[in-house]
DNA sequence: TCGTACTTGCAAATGCATTCGCGTTAGCTA
DNA sequence: TAGCTAACGCGAATGCATTTGCAAGTACGA
């Protein structure tokens, strides 16, 4: 059976903490402040045994590596943005109408996604 | 200076014929149908120098290695269709309202990427 | 409390896209 | 047409994110 180890409750709860999708290195980070020794290999581990048990899922943006988020923030249809300052993704709600005119004749949809780039609100505060 | 070489020329006219975002294994594809002992390396070689030289600019799309586009094509805003299918991308033409109603107070928008999934109209047909 | 076997940390190994070194080939100018 | 040198093909090397082997550590049921 899976146990309930040290690291693996940082893990989780810096998801839970942090509200938006992170990268492994962040989790690393995040999680350290409650498991100084952990390590990358773990993280990946119990990353990927987190999504076989469908708590987490990933999140791809264009030309970087995966974030994951947790299960419960994808139940709803939802999209990201990124900030080029500090380079965290966050949750967006909502969705826009009208992807259908965008489609040539012949082409069939089945799904989307909408990535905003720009600066949050943290560093906008901070300028 | 710069020289016209016939795989430079094979790999130029790959992206017209194409009319489309190109991955350098499918300009090798395509290209060796010109010059068959074209060599990957040298797709490579010649894509780093067309980005200098601004004939074309990279398309990244979630979770997928670069893609390449004649800078013709990117001259005006669009986005961007993958068949989920033969893996194709397309261009499309357009744009949607009301991204901004997707930003949270504080947030500040700089730009977007979207991108349609489904299948493209060649694979519609063959089904 | 004990023992088992799941987990971890560490370092080495992968896989992959992309780049480089080098000897050879071939544009292009005189 | 000859010569210079950019460009090529090939195979090895990189860089990076991610994975794995293994010995040591530890959660948890009996």
């Amino acid at each position: 059976m899976q146990r309930q180890t040290q690291q693996r409750v940082a893990i989780e709860s810096a998801f839970v903490a942090a509200g938006r999708p992170l990268g492994p290195q962040e989790i690393l980070d995040a999680a350290r402040e409650q498991v100084p020794s952990l390590n990358l290999a773990t993280v990946y581990r119990t990353l990927k045994r987190m999504i076989e048990d469908k708590a987490i899922h990933p999140v791809e943006l264009p030309g970087e590596s995966a974030r994951y988020e947790l299960q419960s923030a994808a139940e709803h249809h939802h999209h990201h943005f990124r900030c080029g300052e500090c380079d965290a993704v966050y949750d967006l709600e909502g969705c826009v109408e009208g992807l259908h005119k965008l489609l040539p004749a012949g082409f069939l949809m089945t799904g989307h996604d909408i990535v905003l780039y720009g600066s949050c609100a943290a560093c906008g505060t901070s300028l």
